[in-house]
DNA sequence: GAAACTATGTCAACAGTGCTGACGTATTTT
DNA sequence: AAAATACGTCAGCACTGTTGACATAGTTTC
């Protein structure tokens, strides 16, 4: 079993004393876990994973984005993209359309579809952070969004800056004419 | 293409107005990669993934626990933490010492090996959420701690307040006297 | 206008991590 | 002695990420 040889168990925990903040990693871990866990089971109904749901979700955040957009944004290589995206494609989630400027790209837009989906799964999301902030005041709330936006690397910070927020403008350097 | 076919693409991004929290939704997307992506860079070179984190880090938090314990705190299968428990024993992380009282059960312990690594994979994080927690006061921190483990499943909460804090006491219902 | 570059798609192979189902062995409980 | 428990293990599968290579339009550059 073990015991006797090589090197021994070290019976002592890490604590906090330690000098690191064991207690916000961890709640990370768990919060974010469980965070997901929702979104998952529905996807699971339609055969999809949690790419699935980012995608769909970025697609319905920034309609018109192209593919090259979205790759920065999520970060991943379009080979991985590819097999999700066909298949929100092809199950008539997404939609895309031949760039008016440059014709090589393909501007993603969610379909009516796709827009309830996404709805569907940010609201059981969206339902546990308002439970989690029931009693925050504004100042919390607003400490809550800063420390989550300092957690991201900083060369990204604009980029979560350039999401709409509320109605207000697109992404920056792209008109966005609705029909 | 599509734009002549079926249904039609959506141009309106879905904003706060939608009575969703985009945000906070995208926030811990965004956060969560980034803070994860400091350990998976160390882990690489161990050929380790994330599962051996999670894995090396609450046998570190609560050494000596059992095999059955441990499932329970990852939510995973057997199976799935076998292939990667087996490797960290293999490469002397972790220790397992048969159980004193049940001898069935396996108490797993990090090796000194084990808990330098754990360490220098949690230092990296720790880091950024100091960073991140710069500026914040005391009641901020602890309305962030708040609303992380409200953000956790109500029933497994119990379980994060369970974890050693500060050289206190162990796991809810077994000793831990240190060598 | 030809050459070079860019945006996207696609084929193939592989890695990490999760799952289910089944079976074996040691140990404890009943 | 029989049943239940703790753990290990084999086999197969799914999802999502990776590299590398190559093809095809369309745009830019000289």
């Amino acid at each position: 079993m073990a015991e006797s040889a090589a090197s021994k168990p070290i019976r002592t925990a890490i604590t906090s004393d330690d000098g690191i903040d064991l207690s916000i990693i961890e709640l990370l871990f768990f919060a974010y876990r469980d965070f997901t866990s929702d979104p998952d089971q529905i996807l699971a109904d339609y055969g999809f994973g949690r790419a699935h749901h980012r995608v769909l979700h970025f697609v319905n955040r920034m309609p018109g984005l192209t593919v090259a957009e979205l790759l920065d944004v999520l970060k991943i290589t379009k080979q991985s993209l590819a097999r999700v995206l066909k298949q929100l494609i092809d199950t008539g989630h997404i939609i895309q359309v031949q760039g008016p400027r440059d014709r090589r790209q393909r501007e993603l837009y969610p379909t009516a579809k796709g827009r309830a989906l996404m709805l569907a799964l940010a609201r059981p999301q969206s339902r546990r952070i308002h439970d989690a902030l029931e009693g925050a005041s504004a100042a919390e709330r607003t400490a809550i969004e800063r420390f989550l936006k300092l957690m991201v690397n900083a060369e990204l910070r604009a980029q979560v800056d350039n999401l709409p927020a509320d109605g207000a403008g697109k992404i920056a350097g792209r008109g966005n004419g609705d029909e």
